[in-house]
Order: C-alpha cells, then structure tokens, then sequence
DNA sequence: TAGTGGTCTAGACCACTTC
DNA sequence: AAGTGGTCTAGACCACTAA
C-alpha cells in the first residue's frame, strides 16, 4: 500500500492478524523467513515487527519467535475535566472560596504532612445552561514560598499551573459512584437533600515517589453527566520511525 | 543504568523531561550531537528516540529536529465487564432468557440489517452478595448457519465466542448515565420504581467498517457499581526492541 | 548444535526545513 | 548549501531455546 517497505509489511501481516489467518497465541515465520518472503532487510523487518508489537498485535519471545496476541477488549479510555465533561458545555466555573487551614485527620492521612503544616482548600462552583452543575472542593497542601504568583494567578489555577509545568511526573486517579447529597452539596447545588448525585474524586500524584500532590471532590448533578468512553486507540502520532 | 546502551540513553533523557531540564515544546538536541553526547551509533540512538516517542515524551519534525511533548493528563482508563466490574465480586450470572424476534425500529436504525431479519435478545441477571445488581439485555442480529454451535456453546456465551475469534477487528464504547427505574427494571432488581440506577451502554463494533455487531444495556444498582479510572500507564510488555 | 530473537555498528540515499 | 529527521542495507556478536 504505502510506498514505505516496512509499512507495506505491516500492512500485510495485520492483514493476515485480523483476518484471523493466524490465531492468538499461533506464532510467526522466524524473521528469517518473513525476511525473504518480503524481501527487506533484517532491520527493516524488525522496524514492522516493532510497529506490531506496540499497536498490540504481537509479542515476542527470545529464542522462540513471535506470537500473536489476544488483545485486551474490555479496557476503555475516556476523558474528565471541569471544562469538557459536563452536559450542556459548561459556561462558567465560580470561585466560592479559597481558605488555609488546619489539616483535618483524613487530609494528614492523605498527604505527606504534619499537622503544623496548612492545608489549601478551594471550592468552585461549575455552570452550565445558568444552573449550578457541579461542586467541587480542591484539596491541596500550602506551600508558602512556592514559585507561583500567587496574587497573579488565582489559586483556582494554582495546581493546574503546578501540573503544567511538569506534566510528566504526574499521574491521576478516578472514582466515581452515587452518593446521597447532605444538606451543604444540596445547598450548593439546589438540589433537594437525600437526593442522588454522582460522586468524582480526583487524586493527582507524584509518579516516582506516589506522593499524593493534591484530590479533589465533585459532586455532580446527575442530568449533567454522561460518562462516555471507549476502546483506546492506536496513536498515530506516537507510530515509530 | 542498564547494561543496554539504548535504554540508558533513554533513561538519561527521561530524567532530562520529567526534572524540567528540558519542558514541552522545547527542541532537543539534534540525532548527531546526541549520538556524540552519548557515544553511539545513529541506529541505537533513533531507536532510543522511538521508545521515548512511543511513550509520549517526545515527538519529532522531519527536517527541524525532535521536541518534548505537552501530555494530556485527562485521560483515564478503566477495565469494565460482566465479572469485575460490580462489588463485592459477582456469585452467578443468571441466564433470563434467550429470544429470536423481529427487529425494533431502533435496531434496524443501529444495525445493518432489515426488517425481515431477525435479532437475538439475551436477558441476564448478575448476582452479588445473594442479590441481583445488575441486568443486562444484549441483542445481536441473528445468522442462522454461524459456525458457532448453539446447543454447545450457550448464546450467553456466543457473541463472546465471536469476540475471542476475531479480537484485533473489535472496538467498543460504553455511556455511563443515571436513569430512573422503570418497572421492569424495578422488578428485576427488586427495586422501588422511579429509584436511580446505573445505564451502561455497551456497543461492539467492527473496526473496518464501522459495522455495529451487538449491543448491551445494564442496568446496575448504585450501590454495586463504582468507576475506577487511571492515567494509562506505559505497557511495559509493548516495549519496542 | 542450529535456530531464534536482541543489540549494535557504519555506512548510504532521500525529503524536508532554514538560511 | 547545510542541517535535520526518515528509510534501508549488510554485516557482526550475543543470549536464549530446543532437539
């Protein structure tokens, strides 16, 4: 197809993959063989083999061959922030407030604190078709001498700046499930009490230390919130070369 | 660190981007100065660049050089199926019924069929701690002579037979929402009717042509079902060579 | 011992960007 | 014209697996 020899390789035994003309678990033709079957040499076979196994479609194994693999279907991929996830697109995100304070015992266990030290919690309020669609509360440990403005960049944006500027050494979790509102998160969302709402937590930490950095709470309003993910696909950006 | 020139290469540039030495959009050094830098070959050098690529850290431009990359840390991934996916773990899955029926008009809208062909509708109740958490309605055309055998092989199990037999030609979507309980939901989960739940959306596609081959609802009850998602973790077992 | 994949080198030619 | 990354080759040596 392509006018590129590894890629017309792959091509081909992608083709015989998902064909099902070799089955999970069946193993290749030895490099060798696949090298005159396509007439390339042995380093450009290895660039396709190389380009299989990383879309999944392969794997390896030294001294035997390679085998075809038995991709993963039940794993899905989505994406969640306060400006893309809400339904219908959110039209503006209020601060309510922005407090220091004293740790509380769940914060102490949570971060890498003691209970000297202050903790920064910040509350938003999210909008969307002018109601009030989620509530979040920010949690993060207060750094006082950190190399952020803090006058000039609103504490609301504080950690995404944090995470901006070393985006790879972060790593995110989240849960979700229903939770009954109490009357604060009722209030906030003008929502009756004991009524259902969805429960986010976000917790962002330090990839080499798993140091948890900041979390925070969302507590979303049921009619403004559909989870939609799916089968993650391959990234044509990141293909190898 | 290892024994292997190209992975220390790559561990030295990691270390280079996630310190904030080098940030996103910034240009690297070219192929020969790095080659020089760390004494290698060109190949060794590139491929150490392709891991790093691969990975997301980097990214190139033929003809300007190569640039650290800006990662999306909103993405998330999860693993959702019939057996992991509801708390505590599931006991049974319990097969409700199996009907051949004429298509809806939402199925023929969905999928590629027409009026007169005919569809399967799967009924299952999953059990958990002794009660129903969820039930699932799945529906897929029906083909007469597949080569699947029927009586052998449950229709619970067939369109899972069919995943594992082509499993590279599959994707899938899943939409999570709440939903009130209508009262077949509301009998099945032995719920009050107009309580919230769970609706999972389940849809199987072929990956040529966008084909959709089956579909499935799940109705969960909110206390069974929690999301749990993470940042995509680089897949050691994919790693190039 | 023969065959397999894993690492590594030193070249070559190309298309593209920048000046 | 000089520098960049992209493709491709023909070797070499190694560790591992299987008979």
């Amino acid at each position: 197809m392509a006018n590129v020899l590894y890629l017309s390789v792959v091509d081909d035994l992608k083709k015989k993959i998902t064909s099902g003309e070799i089955l999970p678990d069946k193993i290749l033709k030895s490099e060798s063989k696949l090298m005159e079957e396509y007439s390339v040499s042995r380093m450009t076979l290895r660039k396709s083999l190389s380009l299989l196994s990383n879309e999944g479609y392969i794997y390896s194994v030294p001294g035997k061959g390679y085998f075809v693999r038995k991709p993963d279907t039940d794993i899905y991929q989505f994406r969640f922030n306060e400006y893309d996830s809400f339904l219908p697109d959110v039209e503006k995100i209020k601060l309510l407030s922005v407090k220091i304070d004293k740790p509380t015992e769940e914060m102490i266990d949570n971060f890498v604190i003691s209970k000297d030290e202050q903790v920064v919690k910040i509350e938003r309020l999210i909008f969307s078709n002018k109601e009030p669609v989620a509530y979040e509360i920010f949690l993060t440990p207060y750094i006082p001498n950190k190399p952020v403005v803090e006058d000039k960049l609103s504490f609301a944006n504080y950690y995404k700046a944090l995470e901006m500027k070393l985006p790879f050494s972060i790593k995110n979790t989240i849960e979700m499930k229903l939770v009954l509102a109490n009357e604060i998160i009722a209030d906030k969302l003008k929502i009756q009490e004991r009524e259902y709402v969805f429960k986010v937590t976000k917790k962002t930490y330090k990839k080499d230390n798993n140091n948890l950095l900041n979390y925070s709470y969302y507590y979303i309003k049921p009619n403004y919130f559909i989870l939609f993910a799916k089968t993650p696909e391959e990234d044509e950006s990141k293909k190898i070369f």
